[in-house]
Order: C-alpha cells, then sequence, then structure tokens
DNA sequence: ACTTGACTATCGAAGTTCGATATATCATAC
DNA sequence: GTATGATATATCGAACTTCGATAGTCAAGT
C-alpha cells in the first residue's frame, strides 16, 4: 500500500491547499482560506488552531524556526507543509481536479451557470 | 442575501454532485460517489443513509416517485436533486472549481507531480 | 486613555462521520 | 437445494470535527 490516507477532513485541506503557496501564520491562514473561495469557506479560530495542532502532531505540518523576517515582538507562529504533508496537500488536490472535472463533464451546458 | 448558506458536510456534497449526473438510489449512490475519486473517498452505509435523510429534511433532495423502471420487486429508494438542491449542487461545484484553478495555479510545475 | 484590529488560544456544545451490526433479496455456483 | 457473495436499506454508539463564544495580549490610531 503506497498510498493508504482517508480524504482529509474540510478545515485541514483547506489548511494544506493553502500552504502549498507557501509559510504563514494562522491568522493569515484564516484569511487566505476564506479569500480562496471568495469568502464561502469561514473558518473560526476554534477550528483553526485545532486543526495547525492537529496537522502537526499528524506530521502534515511544522511550524518554521527561520525567523528571517523576525523583527523582534514576533507573536505569529509561521507554518509550512513537511515533505510527506506536501505529498498529501497535492494528492488532494488532484482528487478534488479529478472530482471537478468528472462532474463538470456531464453538466448540460458544462457551465457552472 | 441571495446566498447564504455555508459549505455542505464532505458526504452531503458528494452526494449532491454525484446527484447533479441524475437520479441514484443510495447503493448506486455509494459506488458512484466512490467511483468519481477513483476509490479515495468511501461513504460506508451510516453516513450515506444518515445524510440522505439528512438532505431530504433539508430539501436538497427528494425520493422520486415515477417508478418507470419499476419492476414489482422494487427495493430500491431513487434519489434526485430539488431546485434548490441543484443550485446548491451548482455553486459547491463552482466553489470547488475556484479553490482548485487558484491553488493549482501557483503551483511550481502546474502539474500533480 | 480608549478603541479597534491583529493574533493566538481554549472550551463545551453541536454536528458529522465511522464501523459494526442487522436484515432481506437475488444470482450464481456447487 | 443450499451456501455464497453482491445488492440494498437501516440503525446505533463511539469517535472525530466544526462551530461560536470567550479571553487575553499587543500595536496603532484617535
Amino acid at each position: 500500500m503506497t498510498s493508504n490516507s482517508k480524504p482529509l477532513p474540510a478545515a485541514s485541506l483547506h489548511i494544506v491547499l493553502a500552504l502549498l503557496e507557501g509559510e504563514l501564520h494562522g491568522y493569515a491562514l484564516m484569511r487566505r482560506v476564506g479569500e480562496l473561495s471568495d469568502g464561502a469557506v469561514k473558518m473560526g479560530p476554534g477550528t483553526l488552531y485545532g486543526t495547525l495542532n492537529r496537522l502537526v502532531e499528524d506530521g502534515l505540518i511544522e511550524e518554521t524556526t527561520d525567523r528571517a523576517t523576525h523583527v523582534e515582538a514576533e507573536r505569529r507562529r509561521y507554518y509550512m507543509l513537511t515533505g510527506s504533508g506536501r505529498s498529501i496537500a497535492l494528492a488532494e488536490l488532484a482528487r478534488l481536479q479529478t472530482l471537478v472535472h468528472r462532474v463538470g463533464g456531464y453538466l448540460p451546458g458544462g457551465a457552472t451557470t
């Protein structure tokens, strides 16, 4: 079994997809996830921080240690994908691409109208 | 507020997307949802029937009454999207299309490799 | 000083999914 | 004819996930 995991829950999915773009801190992630769906997906802090901790525990993401843009009073916690986190994110993206393509395929107009 | 609902939970989402293709009965839906993701998504009966009932209650789907292909000993229960169910399904599809497009957009190779 | 927005954090309630279990029908093979 | 396995619906409790409220700190603006 090369790939065995089941689909990520919604919040985890959105977070890892957003992190494919690059590292972000919690609050920014919250905003980005909303932006990626033009506001349709709204992740509150309860979901955000709990999910971030779970993703770290599961080894999909990690807090960055490189404080390149460190400005002393840095409250932010930045997260990035781990190697396996990235693989999983890409696999999930592929799964969604397939789903969207197939479902879109059998629509009359083909469009979302 | 023309559109107010929040994203559908995973199981509901997969069901309504599968039903965009046409009416299906529970067990077939279970298989179709798996097929749409090449087996990545596996919905068991516990999730399936509970979710179907919820979707009926919420008015997104309804059991079909037209027994065109009725063969007497009909054990199956067929479901189809209602008008609003279809709108919601299309909106969800659009949301996923946007997400996939945007996330795919900022990837190096653009590919799923 | 005070308010507002950025930022992290936690908690309990509500909602969703999972997996096992049950029951019955039907087709195929033995 | 009867065992087997796929089809098909259904339910239950445990496990998991999400939600919304709440809380507190810090920086910047007024």
